[in-house]
DNA sequence: TCATGATCATGA
DNA sequence: TCATGATCATGA
């Protein structure tokens, strides 16, 4: 498939209900997305024929691009935040922000918008208008920076100091079925600790941003 | 009210 | 367990 293929057939899914989505690809559709959180992701997926399954590579590896959906509200603002990836935590030492998986996943995004409003049944939920974005050099440089302070952190042995409060634009949460779940990760003296897997998410103002940027329209001359 | 920390489903 | 897809729900 082309990526301008790609981007026509995503184009096509604007207006439709969840629902029709669903139904023409006989995906079952759930009441509501408490226990399937990532159902509207993966209807898109299926939709526009994504390939990666659950490998860490981006979802059309032979484009270079990554789908995400971003929910929105009544006034077009992101609801969530947006996962990027799992957080490496242990054989860090050779990792540079240029061969990261954060880099890798947002280097090419086809972002399709999609009704996130909980008080609209999900059925009626429409998708939006989907377009295609690469990071500006200054949207680079800021994903780089939070990216660095992150993974300095977790290379020092820091990484249950950090919250979700830090980073600008590239925040560190937990990404785990639970509280209890532990993985490996680098302690205060070196030592191996165990700890909550992480992930790297996307700030909504990040986001909302990025969305603004591109629906934005020239403005119309002044009226006289 | 809203973002943080917690959580849900599934496949390999 | 760890990767994918994320949203829920409560504390601040």
């Amino acid at each position: 498939m082309q990526l301008n293929q790609l981007f026509e057939r995503a184009s096509a899914l604007a207006g439709h209900r969840f629902a029709d989505v669903a139904a023409a690809l006989n995906i079952p559709m759930p009441e509501n997305l408490r226990r399937n959180k990532g159902w509207v992701g993966q209807l898109l997926e299926a939709a526009l024929g994504a390939s990666a399954g659950s490998q860490a590579l981006q979802d059309f590896p032979e484009l270079g691009v990554e789908l995400k959906t971003i929910p929105l509200d009544a006034q077009g603002k992101p609801l969530e935040t947006t996962f990027v990836c799992t957080t490496p935590l242990v054989d860090i030492d050779q990792l540079t922000w240029e061969t990261s998986n954060v880099r890798n996943k947002l280097q090419c995004v086809l972002w399709i918008p999609v009704d996130g409003r909980r008080d609209v049944p999900l059925a009626e939920r429409r998708i939006g208008t989907a377009f295609l974005w690469q990071p500006t050099p200054a949207q680079d440089a800021q994903l780089k920076a939070d990216w660095q302070e992150h993974m300095d952190k977790i290379a020092l042995g820091e990484v249950e100091t950090i919250t979700a409060h830090q980073g600008e634009v590239l925040q560190l949460r937990p990404k785990a079925a639970n509280s209890r779940v532990l993985t490996d990760a680098i302690g205060p003296d070196g030592q191996l600790i165990q700890t909550l897997p992480r992930g790297f998410y996307l700030k909504t103002h990040f986001t909302a941003q990025i969305i603004a940027q591109t629906f934005e329209v020239p403005h119309a001359p002044p009226a006289r």
